[in-house]
DNA sequence: GTAAATCTTGACAAATTTAGTCGGGATTAT
DNA sequence: ATAATCCCGACTAAATTTGTCAAGATTTAC
């Protein structure tokens, strides 16, 4: 199983990317680049599979850039990182249950069993309600401060 | 957050130890590193963290060997992979929150929560529950063939 | 008390993966 | 035309993972 940067990288430039966009038109890389520090050229690595993904769409020339496909709330963090770095399977066989000597090994079924769970938890996630579960908890400092 | 074969043969490992332990003997590495194909050097290092974690305790010299320390049930899959393998935290400050500046990334409670979702999942398996879910499992296509 | 089997330790090396770069090209608004 | 953007493939550098190795310490069996 692995979450890398990738991963992180791209749920966090597309959470930039619905946040900044307001309507129909395209944020540059640069843009995003610039706001969530993160290299640009690496940036490109990760649309381009997004784009193959059908998560986002792009647009060339000055004031080009990129926009969600889909609006927020129907896209779920767990096609965002499958669609960077692949699945992220937990089992060592990649699910075909031959990791010790053809069958299955003595920790398959629990690898399995994590799977689905993590797996359950990041496509009942889309990127509006990370966006949502940001606002309330900046709420809950807001009201800290003000109570405080 | 990673979970590479580390933590995998670990608890593997373990739970050979577990089903091949009766009573208070030990079980030598070799013989784990033949059954589990394992190379012998690699589980050499995984068990020195083991045992500094406490989860098997070593006899040298020949009827020598590792044991767990703590009955089966009393040990969970968590402490296992993180002992090899340290935190499996998927956020990317370490849960400090200034992964964005100084202050928390757009995606820093997202990953926080995943990491509870499956710290919780794997605090709550001992090594007991996956043998017992292997068990079943085993059970489970004993009747199929059975009754197929 | 010697031999053989085991654990113990630290350093090292190979392989793989991740993270990021680079140079050039294609498209488009101005 | 120019400049800004996306687009693409290959490449490199760094980090991590996956081991290996050599030497030592301890213990059982004989």
């Amino acid at each position: 199983m692995r979450l890398t940067t990738k991963g992180k990288y791209a749920v966090t430039a597309l959470l930039d990317l619905s946040l900044h966009q307001s309507g129909k038109e395209f944020t540059s890389l640069s843009k995003i680049a610039v706001r969530q520090d993160m290299p640009i050229s690496y940036l490109e690595q990760l649309f381009r599979n997004l784009r193959k993904a059908g998560i986002v769409e792009a647009a060339r020339g000055p004031t080009g850039g990129y926009r969600l496909s889909r609006h927020s709330s129907e896209i779920n963090v767990s096609e965002v990182v499958a669609s960077v770095e692949g699945s992220m399977d937990a089992t060592q066989c990649g699910g075909t249950a031959d990791c010790h000597a053809g069958t299955r090994c003595l920790a398959h079924d629990l690898w399995s069993e994590l799977n689905s769970q993590v797996d359950n938890f990041l496509i009942h996630k889309s990127l509006e309600d990370v966006i949502a579960n940001k606002r309330s908890s900046q709420d809950r400092n807001k009201n800290l401060i003000a109570s405080g």
